[in-house]
DNA sequence: ACGATCACGTA
DNA sequence: GACGTACGTGATCGCG
């Protein structure tokens, strides 16, 4: 495109600062055209984004009626030029805000820089094996239309399996079973309401399948191949910035942050996932416990602490405290029920969800708790002020000070409270992880650039980078890369990063090290 | 056509 | 007295 060309110049010159909306996008559509621009600082959307993270929407016409007072015009003739003069004073006021809520450094020194290398991963684009697609999409259609049969001679009728409203009168009025959960428009049918009819009879156990495999030919088989770009065979995800609360990026069309991973059948997905060049590999870098390691750090709790510095294993660190018995004689299941806790830790925890996720009484969840809080008191004490630091100041803060308003903390509602009160800890625990992922990413690009490598960045998934390389760099890359993502941002344990290598996502070897 | 709801995939 | 956090997508269904 010609303004691409005739602009190139100015967009090339760093003397002169841009301000945008949606930096991200200006840079895909210029990378497109090879124009490599260099000046842009000020992007609205993005910072305005850090002004209020749980704003939603964030849109120039929304922005600059809530911080300039102004009422962009219906009329397209007038709209352009109040838009475009928005935008500038807009850019204004935000810099002012950022400095007065002490933004500016998470927002200089990460966020725009971040866009950037979104733009890049997402133009590089992930390869897919559409054979692998195909395959794998006629052994699923095949297998549903057998379960689809025995479903519907079990039922002793055809009806829509995939319409929760038709299985439930299959399930709850024709063949009698005990209805154990209501939606708010009538039976429930999930995973855990089938699971525990899945004794009672034979079809049960017949849907929870149908529904394994429809949800991975539609959603991952048929959904990525219908994404794949037919010019450069890969599929290209937007990596959203300015979407979640906490500071994490999210992935749309396709989501490449949700790809199966635990399930055996769904795994196989990630066969399709390749390099994009012959005897490139991909390579996986993923950060080991780093949301615990970052509540160790930020609660200085010297138990958690010394856990980490000795390289223990930590769920068995924590079944050893909470029921109190020395590591080596920490079981399975102990182990089990300690993992739990930790996951609970991080998302807020009561006794009614911990009872819930382990199939234990609420009494005994209760005591897990309270002995998990007397072993790790820094944590506890830690989870206390960071609700009074939300009472108080209205917002909490992670390592790298992104701020989240936490509205409802002390409403008299005890139901909208409790969920402010898992909010406020989870996200210092969530975004600081966030942002310790968003410094690595940044500083790997970098050294990628630097050296010309042809190893490329394509995929982040929260805590865990993905990287196609030429094999000739690849022991370089790994050495890099580990040592980069655990440098990022020392904290008071170490960061330990695992990695592996392989011909597709799936296949993988642990490089150890 | 579109949004709400349900269900389910990830970290 | 109901409940652990953060997301995105696909199918159905009822609305317009």
């Amino acid at each position: 495109h010609l303004y691409a060309k005739i602009l190139k110049p100015y967009l090339e010159d760093d003397r002169i600062p841009i301000v945008t909306y949606d930096a991200k996008l200006l840079y895909v559509f210029l990378g497109r055209e090879k124009v490599n621009i260099k000046g842009m600082k000020w992007d609205v959307m993005l910072g305005c984004y850090l002004l209020n993270p749980s704003r939603n929407d964030l849109s120039l016409k929304s922005l600059i009626y809530d911080y300039l007072h102004e009422v962009v015009p219906e009329e397209e003739e007038k709209q352009a030029f109040s838009l475009v003069q928005g935008l500038y004073l807009l850019a204004q006021e935000m810099i002012k805000l950022l400095e007065k809520d002490e933004l500016m450094p998470l927002y200089l020194n990460i966020e725009i820089s971040v866009a950037k290398v979104l733009a890049a991963m997402e133009l590089q684009g992930v390869r897919l094996d559409k054979a692998q697609l195909k395959a794998m999409g006629k052994e699923l259609e095949a297998r549903i239309e057998v379960l689809t049969d025995k479903i519907y001679i079990l039922a002793e009728e055809e009806f829509n399996i995939n319409s929760p409203k038709q299985l439930g009168v299959i399930l709850f009025e024709k063949l009698g079973l005990p209805p154990v959960k209501k939606t708010k428009t009538g039976y429930s049918t999930n995973a855990e309401v089938l699971e525990f009819l899945a004794d009672k009879h034979e079809i049960v156990q017949e849907i929870l399948n149908y529904r394994q495999l429809v949800k991975l030919k539609s959603t991952y088989v048929d959904g990525l191949m219908n994404l794949i770009n037919p010019k450069t065979k890969k599929v290209h995800t937007s990596f959203n910035q300015t979407i979640t609360a906490t500071g994490r990026l999210s992935s749309t069309e396709p989501n490449l942050q949700n790809i199966p991973i635990r399930l055996e059948e769904g795994r196989k997905i990630r066969k399709a996932f390749i390099p994009s060049k012959e005897g490139y590999i991909l390579l996986t870098a993923d950060y080991s416990q780093i949301e615990l390691r970052v509540l160790a750090h930020m609660a200085e709790d010297q138990v958690l602490i010394n856990a980490f510095k000795e390289g223990q294993d930590i769920h068995v660190r924590t079944a050893a405290e909470v029921f109190k018995v020395p590591m080596e004689e920490v079981t399975k299941e102990m182990r089990y029920h300690a993992k739990a806790i930790n996951f609970g830790i991080v998302y807020g925890i009561s006794d009614f969800g911990l009872a819930k996720d382990l199939g234990i009484s609420r009494k005994e969840a209760k005591e897990h708790i309270e002995n998990y809080f007397t072993r790790y008191a820094g944590v506890k004490n830690w989870i206390d002020n960071t609700i009074q630091e939300a009472r108080n100041k209205g917002y909490v803060t992670t390592l790298l000070g992104r701020r989240r308003y936490i509205n409802d903390i002390l409403s008299k509602n005890y139901n909208l409270r409790s969920f402010a009160e898992r909010t406020a800890i989870n996200t210092p625990i969530q975004g600081s992880a966030a942002d310790i992922i968003k410094i690595a990413m940044l500083r790997v690009y970098n050294k990628l650039v630097e050296n010309k490598y042809k190893t490329r960045m394509i995929l982040q998934v929260h805590d865990e980078l993905v990287f196609e390389a030429p094999p000739n760099e690849c022991s370089k890359i790994i050495s890099m890369v580990k040592e980069t993502m655990e440098s990022a941002y020392p904290l008071d344990v170490p960061l330990k990063v695992d990695m592996q290598v392989g011909f597709n996502w799936y296949d993988l070897e642990s490089i150890k090290g």
